[in-house]
RNA sequence: GCCAGGGUAGCUCAGUGGUAGAGCGAGGGACUCAUAAGCCCUUGGUCGCGAGUUCGAGUCUCGCCCCUGGCACCA
């Protein structure tokens, strides 16, 4: 299939969007970074040489507001926030390999150098940028967006002034063209499909250009200089948002000043970002670096937004979940494996924390923890945690008693059977992951957990046990029982690191290694011999008052 | 208003034109290795509404209703 030849070891830099520190994450934010290190673990699994890249957005107007609302100073502010991603991203098992911020040094001088190449290009002209300016929000208006009276959206007390200022701009409107091109040429730029369309659409109706720079004094200073990388040439001007923050895909892997890991890993295999960017990314991105003579990244990966017990998340209301905390309460797999299994990736969803205990209990300790419970516990219990050979299956001896469905059902029959899930379930879950269908792929997952219990009950290994005769068929059983297992470790552990790590442990596994999925997934992996850890439950069942 | 995607069992959703599915939930059963978990069975839907095409439509066409998202420099 296709999932598994064109992923052949090969190199993966994906990205999440940096998010704006103006204030402490939120559970929105963790479906992405989620999302993201699924992907990268899954892609280390394969072999591939991965890099993994998150990071903030600290170079922006909103920023320096949101440091004044809190009477913090600006650098001080944003070292707190970092510390707050950054600790809500460890707390979640996020494993990248590169925490960027923009207010790096090496930030300044790639997002210069772009600046610089679009500028030699002659895609860059200076222009005039005008709107209603509110000083308090240091953003600029179009009349539409101010109330009827007038006023600022959210100062009711301040009337924003009509201002032209001067501006750089980038010539986006000249990309039209090469864009749509581009699309028909790679109809999987935008993943899911469902984007595609939206953008398709808006290039249709021809691109306008954009703004790439603020004048120094409509912003505030920060220690006496202005906030915001140099516009090369005109201090007086600082690089405007989208400019500066998509570049940091490419500071992040070495551009321009480290050009072998830059030659390594650019182009990006996937951006992922919320729906809300999507423009940015589609249009904006692929025009700048085309203006400047570089690859395009591969794809870019569009996720929905989530609703939080039905309503809108909003600081304003308080309707916020702290994805740090919620960890700290459930642990990482449980939060990881909730918003896979029951969030749509491409779909807006919402997150509840009953569905989350729901989903827990049911998928992870019932079905997943359980597996791995009765069949280490009987491995202990029956030979003394020796993993027993798993001799070919004899047909079971049991001459006159086909009334129950076990003991009429034949061992070959029923281990091939088992086998033959197992495989199939891993390519689903590669598959799905590969699509960005997370749901299906842990599905995919769970067809082998399933048919890994209903073997086990058809198997009867308890009554195996009392008869001296079926030593061999009760070690082969269980054998089956422990690799299917040794298998859904490696399936589940993009999804639940730190669970498939104990899991592993208590079959007397080594660490998961990289490249794992790609060497060890061949049935038969466990060796005999192996001892096991005593059994524990590595989910314990969330108990609920109800 | 325009564009896109949805409206299928209590919930979350899957369904290449040919007798409506899964998981969860609920009810029951047989077992006992196991986290009172697992396994088996059952329950449960006028597939948003109305027409049309077709031997036959959840599945195609048209119209209508409802929901969500997008409509550009705004997480």
């Amino acid at each position: 299939m296709r999932c598994l030849q064109e992923s052949a070891v090969g190199k993966y830099y994906i990205t999440t969007a940096i998010d704006y520190p103006n204030g402490p994450p939120h559970i929105g934010h963790s479906l992405e970074k989620v999302a993201a290190d699924v992907a990268a673990r899954y892609h280390r699994l394969r072999g591939d040489d991965t890099f993994f890249s998150m990071g903030l957005d600290e170079n922006s107007q909103h920023v320096l507001a949101a440091a004044e609302a809190n009477g913090t100073p600006a650098r001080e502010w944003v070292d707190l926030i970092d510390e707050a991603f950054r600790s809500a991203w460890r707390k979640l098992d996020i494993t990248y390999d590169r925490w960027i911020r923009t207010t790096e040094p090496a930030h300044f001088h790639a997002s210069q150098e772009l600046f610089r190449r679009a500028q030699a290009n002659g895609d860059i002209y200076k222009g005039t940028y005008a709107g209603y300016y509110c000083p308090r929000c240091n953003t600029f208006y179009t009349t539409g967006e101010l109330t009827p009276q007038g006023t600022c959206p959210d100062h009711p007390t301040v009337t924003p002034d009509w201002i032209e200022e001067g501006n750089y701009f980038f010539a986006l409107s000249k990309y039209t063209d090469r864009l749509t091109q581009y699309f028909e040429k790679h109809p999987d730029f935008i993943v899911p499909a469902t984007w595609r369309g939206e953008v398709v659409n808006v290039l249709r109706q021809g691109l306008r250009d954009f703004s790439v720079s603020r004048p120094v004094r409509s912003g505030k200073l920060v220690d006496g200089k202005p906030w915001g990388v140099p516009v090369p040439g005109d201090p007086d001007h600082v690089l405007y948002v989208w400019f500066d923050a998509l570049t940091n895909y490419l500071t992040a892997v070495g551009f321009p000043e480290e050009p072998e890991r830059f030659e390594r890993y650019w182009p990006a295999d996937a951006h992922v970002i919320g729906k809300d960017i999507t423009r940015f990314h589609c249009l904006y991105w692929p025009a700048m670096l085309m203006s400047a003579g570089i690859e395009l990244p591969k794809s870019v990966a569009v996720h929905g937004f989530m609703t939080l017990e039905g309503d809108r998340i909003s600081k304003t209301t308080g309707n916020i979940i702290d994805p740090g905390e919620l960890a700290d309460e459930f642990g990482a797999d449980a939060v990881r494996y909730y918003l896979m299994r029951d969030i749509s990736f491409e779909r807006d969803g919402d997150f509840a924390r009953a569905n989350l205990i729901q989903r827990y209990n049911s998928d992870l300790a019932n079905d997943l923890g359980n597996l791995l419970n009765r069949t280490v516990s009987m491995i202990g219990r029956y030979f003394q945690g020796v993993l027993p050979e798993p001799v070919a299956p004899v047909a079971p001896v049991l001459p006159a008693a086909p009334s129950s469905a076990a003991s009429s059902s034949d061992a070959t029959g029923l281990d091939a059977g088992l086998q033959r899930v197992a495989r199939a379930a891993g390519e689903a879950t590669a598959a799905g992951i590969e699509r960005w269908d997370f749901d299906s792929a842990l599905d995919g997952a769970w067809q082998l957990v399933r048919r890994a219990n209903q073997y086990i009950d058809e198997c009867e290994p308890w009554k195996l046990a009392r008869d001296p005769e079926q030593r061999a068929r009760l070690g082969a059983v269980l054998y089956n029982a422990a690799e299917s297992l040794r298998l859904l470790t490696i399936y589940v552990a993009p999804f639940i690191p730190s669970a498939a790590a104990k899991m592993r442990a208590q079959l007397g596994l080594p660490k998961i290694e990289h490249g794992a999925w790609a060497t060890q997934t061949t049935w038969g992996g466990l060796q005999a011999g192996t001892r096991l850890e005593k059994a524990q439950p590595v989910f314990p069942r969330i108990e609920t008052a109800k």
